[in-house]
DNA sequence: CGCATTTCCTGGTAGC
DNA sequence: TGCTACCAGGAAATGC
């Protein structure tokens, strides 16, 4: 599912493409709604840049307004044209100018978003208006992410999938990242200690890095701009791998609900702190 | 405001 | 083969 390597991988396959060519038309395949509004007013603008926070990717439009995307579960960019419209197409973009001229947006779910706002005017998405700071920010310290951390009682791998102590780790990476840290996803996340703050951001992007690098993880839908995969996924550690022995210590990884989120981990690396 | 719960949605799969 | 039941989950909506 695409978190942020998935989206990074996106966008900038996206950017060289889209970056400065005029929006003709929108068209919306899927039934409308608050996942869908505004893309009536994109046509005549043109793209100025594709950026990404998070998981959200947002393309500020010349006329004031912005694109604002998101994948959700399963939503994948492609050109338009090259094949036959994928079955669960939802909006397409036509660009003027040169082939390829229209982007394609399919979500099969329907978990995704496709609209356009008022540039930085958020209220539609409250979670990328109270987002966090970009992990592989080099302004984002420890002593931030700690400080951040200590903000909520909530176990800590489920306060990392609100967004709100950084932004764009979801459930893989948040997995990926605590056991690479040993430290027990239903962690209340104000016991989260200064050094384990610094390991655990530490974790998060090298883990967030080695997969841009790979071009994300492919389980399923993700797929890049050009339908590749994605070559994380032989690199995980535990997600998708409860009852498998664990790399650091032999035992076996198990599978248990966080926050109403499947979430694998070691027993023995990752020890639920004592009440 | 914080936090828990419910909702959205379809493809894949387990079980019969 | 064909049916039902259930699962996966990011973010928003809803309910305290």
């Amino acid at each position: 599912m695409p978190e942020l390597p998935e989206v990074e991988t996106v966008r900038r396959q996206l950017a060289p493409w889209l970056t400065g060519r005029t929006i003709a038309r929108v068209e919306l395949l899927a039934p409308p709604g608050p996942k869908y509004a505004g893309l009536e007013r994109a046509a005549g603008q043109s793209i100025e840049s594709v950026k990404r926070r998070g998981k959200f990717l947002l393309m500020p439009l010349s006329g004031g307004d912005e694109l604002v995307a998101h994948l959700g579960m399963t939503g994948v960019l492609t050109p338009g044209g090259v094949a036959a419209p994928p079955k669960h197409l939802r909006v397409a973009v036509d660009l003027e100018g040169a082939t390829p001229n229209r982007l394609e947006f399919n979500d099969p779910r329907r978990f995704g978003r496709f609209l356009v706002v008022k540039r930085g005017e958020y209220g539609a998405l409250p979670t990328l208006a109270a987002l966090g700071p970009e992990p592989l920010d080099a302004e984002f310290t420890a002593e931030g992410f700690h400080a951040a951390l200590r903000r909520s009682r909530v176990a800590v791998k489920t306060y990392l999938l609100s967004q709100r102590p950084v932004a764009g780790v979801g459930n893989i990476y948040a997995d990926e990242a605590l056991w690479r840290v040993g430290l027990h996803p239903m962690t209340p996340s104000e016991r989260v200690k200064p050094k384990q703050a610094r390991q655990l951001l530490d974790a998060i992007r090298d883990v967030l890095s080695a997969s841009i690098e790979a071009q994300g993880t492919t389980l399923s839908d993700y797929r890049t701009v050009y339908g590749e995969s994605g070559d994380y996924a032989d690199r995980l550690e535990v997600y998708g791998r409860a009852g498998q022995a664990c790399h650091r210590c032999g035992g076996l990884l198990e599978k248990m609900v966080v926050g109403q989120r499947g979430t694998t981990y070691c027993p023995d690396c990752q020890r639920r702190p004592r009440a």
